[in-house]
DNA sequence: AAGTGGTCTAGACCACCTT
DNA sequence: AGGTGGTCTAGACCACTTA
């Protein structure tokens, strides 16, 4: 058998189911199966259940015993319970961000909206997707706060999955691009209350059109 | 050997040293190691694993990958990250459920603050920090938001095991009281700026009396 | 009452740290 | 190079669901 140097077979199983999941390759209520997965990755059963446990800390997978493993299933009042949380955490994180940032940080912020903004003419939703997470991430890396930024991550992977299949209703990324550029300028201010107001509303407006992408798609 | 209906052995395994190290017996940074568990409860490893990955997801353990693990290490720094992710979670369920509670809802608010000032009639740390749990689960649970209720209380585990410990500083218990009251008054109003402004004090307020606690402790 | 499929054990294996 | 200690495999075991 080839022998992997360094990371653990959990670990590799775990990166690659992740990638499944959230590419939608294995679909929220998916059933995972023990007997699938080792055949499907070659080894035996210990390592998966490992790298289900540890999905399941990330929200992406949920386990009942002795009754086997689902991806996350994903309704309606999921989304609305995600999106509550992202915004509460987002609007800390912005408003702790606001004093931190740098005027280099802020300039990141800019040129990654700029990539944004392209992606937009072109059309690409995966491409706005990827440049809107390193927008967010951008700003809320200079929070100091790990913990809030790691809970938000985990719990936004899935939606994201999700957003990047679905896209956009119509006119929304014009939307996003204003917004953003609405975040930038209270950066720019060291405007906390404004910031947190400029995400709030950012939040707002990301759930209700995620949610009407979802109820068509569904 | 016994066999236990219903539960599995991780299960078991996870609840048992969850209670160790939220109450203590197994202080932040101790190492975990396998064969001392193995040893301890009687059964082989894999279980053993299982239940630490849980308690990693929960946030209770930390996990190097061949090189074991350990109780997550509490510092200065992690206190605050917690409670500014607790502060921005506990004003959004706080919003949400001021609308929704029930006077019924209300009415145990207030029961189970009775209980809390009896606490502390009788200098009961521990007794204090279980009518505060109360106290504040019964409020959130009316926000319709389980995910976000389940991160709070993920993440305040770990703190709220060391309070037990460390008890208050002087007056915060009478001081307590006085906050809550204003949640009920809030509440009872059905007034979510004055319920989140008043979380918000209450939860700041916390945090100050945590780290005072904590560094004289250290 | 049988089948399915998750769970546990024992021991081999090997990554990482110390000598 | 040796030791420590986490990781993986194979197969038995048994809880839970079907009929």
């Amino acid at each position: 058998m080839k022998r992997e140097i360094r990371n653990t077979i959990y670990s590799k199983v775990c990166d690659r189911l992740r990638g499944k999941i959230i590419s939608g390759a294995y679909p929220p209520g998916r059933r995972l199966k023990m007997v699938d997965l080792v055949r499907e990755f070659g080894i035996s059963a210990m390592p998966i259940r490992e790298a289900l446990q540890q999905l399941q800390g990330e929200g992406l997978v949920t386990i009942d015993p002795h009754r086997g493993a689902r991806v996350r299933q994903v309704d309606r009042h999921f989304v609305i319970m995600v999106h509550d949380l992202r915004t509460a955490i987002e609007c800390m994180l912005g408003r702790k961000a606001c004093m931190k940032i740098t005027p280099n940080g802020i300039e990141a912020a800019e040129k990654i909206q700029r990539k944004y903004d392209r992606a937009v003419e072109e059309r690409d939703a995966a491409k706005m997707v990827a440049a809107n997470l390193r927008f967010h991430e951008l700003i809320y890396d200079h929070a100091g706060n790990s913990l809030a930024l790691q809970v938000l991550k985990t719990h936004s992977a899935l939606i994201r999955g999700i957003r990047t299949r679905f896209g956009y209703t119509r006119g929304r990324p014009e939307q996003v691009c204003r917004e953003h550029r609405r975040i930038i300028e209270a950066l720019r201010r060291r405007d906390p209350r404004q910031l947190e107001k400029a995400l709030w509303e950012h939040c707002q407006n990301a759930a209700t059109d995620f949610i009407n992408l979802f109820e068509e798609n569904s």
